[in-house]
DNA sequence: TAGGCCATCTGGTCCT
DNA sequence: AGGACCAGATGGCCTA
């Protein structure tokens, strides 16, 4: 995790200059101002906390580079998107043995990414390829 | 150097 | 009144 913001001292409200009329107003605005910025940057690193929560259940291919916010977000949605697909074959196929399924799950299963898959045979390779469309290109969502 | 990504500050709005 | 949430602005870091 990067440490930044040298610039900024970390009180902040340098920049801003609350009304100096009463010094005791002038204190208060600015610990106000300061006691904000603190819950904001607390909440800011819970958001990124739960960021790095999701980015450890969700595919990545490639070890060398995080996924930003936002490629994590798209890809949750397509590997939720795959699994939905993945059950409503399952249904649709009458699922007549439970180790269809299980071969399913098994294939996206974070642990065996980068990866993604256990490839059994090239047909599931095909199929689950097909299933998890992490639009990489243009940041558009195939449903 | 430009562009992407990010952390932080800040003011506004809504809720308790 | 004060906290939570949000979006815009700003500036730093990194990479192509």
């Amino acid at each position: 995790m990067k440490s930044r913001r040298p610039s900024c001292t970390d009180s902040g409200s340098e920049s801003s200059e609350p009304d100096s009329k009463s010094p005791e107003k002038y204190e208060t605005v600015t610990r106000r101002r300061n006691a904000a910025n603190a819950r904001e940057r607390k909440r800011m690193q819970g958001l990124n906390t739960a960021f790095d929560c999701l980015r450890k259940v969700v595919p990545q291919w490639g070890q060398d580079k995080t996924l930003s916010k936002y490629e994590t977000l798209q890809m949750a949605l397509s590997y939720i998107m795959a699994l939905n697909r993945i059950l409503t074959d399952a249904r649709r196929h009458n699922a007549p043995h439970r180790q269809w399924l299980d071969l399913q799950f098994d294939c996206v299963q974070p642990e065996n990414y980068p990866c993604l898959v256990r490839y059994d045979s090239p047909t599931d390779q095909d199929y689950i390829h097909s299933s998890f469309t992490y639009p990489f290109d243009g940041h558009q969502v195939h449903a």
